[in-house]
DNA sequence: TGATTTACATCATATATGGTGATATATTTT
DNA sequence: AAAATATATCACCATATATGATGTAAATCA
């Protein structure tokens, strides 16, 4: 047989108080009702926990022996109820996203950070893809952010909530004699090295599809990195000059600087937010919605 | 709505197989309990916890959070199942056991020691009181050791084992003069410093009613201790000559020797067993009985 | 793309666990 | 000795829950 979680909060109640009846008090039924469910637990294990002494009742030594293990049961299911009463107040919880690279890299973490001061018992877990797994994420994850057209395909579940614009900028040392202009043009950069990201990157993508209209041809591409990092990093070291999201250039950076480009490229920045969507998810929605609009207003 | 364990049960089942039907198999019930019970677990807590995903079922970011909880109840549920079927087979468990100053200091240590290897999840707790107190105790303790004539108010509750019986000797340093005697009668003790116990201790009661008996008067007492080990350490430092029984000389004494009385002072030992001992407690009985009486007979 | 399979949700019904009130029994108090 | 207090037991009843049947959604296969 089976030991009964209720058996064992009757049990500590009348550890507890010391008598049937209080326990009963205690636990809102009646005292047939706790008698029964001892006998049970007795039964259960084979062994007296208790016997009648006088007034009330007298743990036997096995009885005492078994409250002592009975007790990390109760604080375990306490603790559990207390979590749950957390989830049901929205103050703890897990919340899955997906972010394309840039907005994971940049204008994210500071995000976070501040939500999880507010709520330290909420995880956040931020997957850092490229934008077309963003949308096949949408599934599991609890909200996507990307920063790129939509697709045709945008699945029918998701409701989506335009951000802002985002705009793509070049990086330079700040010594670099483009540094003259407050704004480049692209044809100015055919005379320098560039670097480029990645194939599949959502940057290139739109830069070079810019190339091609302004200058007429596809650009030659000699340096190609992956990932935002690896090009800043190329730039502070002399080997050219990068294309990155405005809000790429770390805080604080002091070898780097950069220009807008003329005419400006943009690029919307959305976040996606699933049928299924938690409250929980909402509510980091509703945080991150004004957040990363009044970034992107500057 | 509080969270009913069952139906962390079959959480558990769900997340470990990743489907209802499988959990159900897993619980030996019908998939439609298990929809139900965890339909009740996510209306408690007001969370989806997974939610229909192809073939199976795939956790929300809250259920993930909510499980990590869940395991640590099974667990300690697991904990006490497994210390319940130790109490069960008499591994494990708890006694109360009282006994006379004398048998608690000499005899029973070395005996619980042993009892203690063979059996180490069992806690034997001795409370060390005189013999008066051992036969009231019985009504809380499982198990009493006595050192004396039995009282006319046996507990009738109580069967009593003789156990075999216990002698007095005298206790001096090893140059003491009377040493060179095999047998000491009281007599003799008339012409040196004795050391007694204090009032109310069975050795001395028996000794004074022999002293009256044999010298005709009571006897001076100038040195009065209480217990054992202050009569020994006295005796060790040359106060006089103590008396106790002959197990009370540690093991390895090097500086005190013994010699008995003539006529011997005999006194019964005995072992109480209350009728409410659990199975634990005469499990020790058994290991007692033929402990002790092997002893005795040296 | 439609048909079939597989799995989960829902519903009505049956059952059994367990609570209640009454009563018997044991122990303490007056 | 009687009254009071507390636990155990019993018969009855209510509620919770498991079941089997059915409905629905999703995935696999033709």
């Amino acid at each position: 047989m089976r030991i009964h979680p209720d058996h064992l909060a009757s049990f500590v109640a009348l550890v507890q108080t010391g008598s049937v009846s209080a326990a009963a008090k205690k636990r809102f039924l009646t005292q047939p009702a706790i008698s029964n469910q001892l006998k049970r637990l007795q039964e259960a294990i084979g062994m007296d926990l208790y016997r009648r002494q006088g007034r009330g009742v007298q743990l036997t030594g096995i009885g005492e022996a078994f409250y002592i293990h009975t007790l990390k049961v109760q604080q375990s299911m306490h603790d559990l109820n207390s979590f749950a009463d957390e989830l049901h107040d929205l103050q703890a919880g897990r919340i899955y996203l997906s972010a394309s690279q840039t907005i994971a890299g940049s204008l994210l973490p500071a995000a976070l950070v501040s939500f999880h001061q507010r709520y330290p018992k909420i995880e956040v877990f931020v997957d850092s893809v490229n934008s077309q797994q963003v949308f096949e994420s949408m599934e599991h994850h609890d909200l996507g952010l990307v920063e790129s057209p939509l697709p045709s395909s945008v699945p029918e579940c998701c409701t989506v909530k335009h951000l802002g614009e985002d705009k793509i900028v070049t990086v330079m040392p700040i010594n670099h004699p483009l540094t003259a202009y407050s704004s480049i043009e692209l044809a100015q950069l055919e005379n320098y090295p560039l670097i480029w990201r990645e194939q599949g990157s959502g940057t290139r993508d739109i830069l070079e599809r810019a190339w091609r209209t302004t200058i007429g041809k596809p650009p030659r591409i000699q340096l190609c990195l992956g990932g935002v990092s690896a090009v800043l990093e190329s730039v502070r070291q002399g080997l050219g000059i990068g294309m990155v999201s405005q809000f790429c250039l770390p805080t604080g950076e002091s070898m780097l600087t950069t220009r807008p480009l003329h005419p400006q490229l943009l690029r919307p920045m959305s976040l996606l937010q699933p049928s299924h969507a938690s409250p929980l998810a909402k509510k980091l929605i509703d945080f991150l919605i004004p957040y990363l609009r009044s970034r992107l207003k500057q």
